[in-house]
DNA sequence: TAGGTGACGGACC
DNA sequence: CGGTCCGCCACCT
């Protein structure tokens, strides 16, 4: 499967999120040139088996909120406590302060997995 | 094979 | 603010 090697960068980059900030699908796909391909940062954060060391929690969606679905059979709320144990304020219905709590890599860490000859 | 779905994002109203 | 629509692309009937 071509989307193995695309999760293992989603995982590697997700890893580097320091404990208390966040970023967006949208941030991670890009940091793996993927630009683009956010949706797929999530079914990739989805083939995740819980708990994992890696701290899927750390990535939400643009609009600075949990997805709420239940699809996800309680990982949303299991990733609002885990984000409450970090310091940051996530209200009942998964919104939070995702300006204050942006995770700003530094450049370099793009270089992960620029070449992608991925994305369909 | 075709069509519906979703842990997304941005434009628009 | 919120709600809708559309483009996006892998997954699952």
């Amino acid at each position: 499967m071509a989307s193995e090697g695309f999760d293992q960068r989603v995982y590697a980059v997700v890893a580097l999120i320091p404990r208390g900030q966040l970023a967006t699908y949208g941030q991670v796909a890009e940091l793996i040139g993927a630009w683009g391909c956010a949706r797929q940062v999530g079914w990739a954060l989805r083939r995740l088996p819980l708990p994992s060391p890696i701290p899927w929690q750390r990535v939400v969606n643009a609009r600075g909120c949990i997805a709420m679905s239940p699809g996800r059979e309680g990982s949303d709320w299991m990733q609002r406590e885990l984000l409450l144990a970090e310091g940051i304020a996530v209200s009942p219905d998964g919104r939070l302060p995702l300006a204050r709590h942006r995770w700003r890599p530094e450049p370099g860490v793009g270089l992960i997995g620029q070449d992608r000859g991925f994305r369909g």
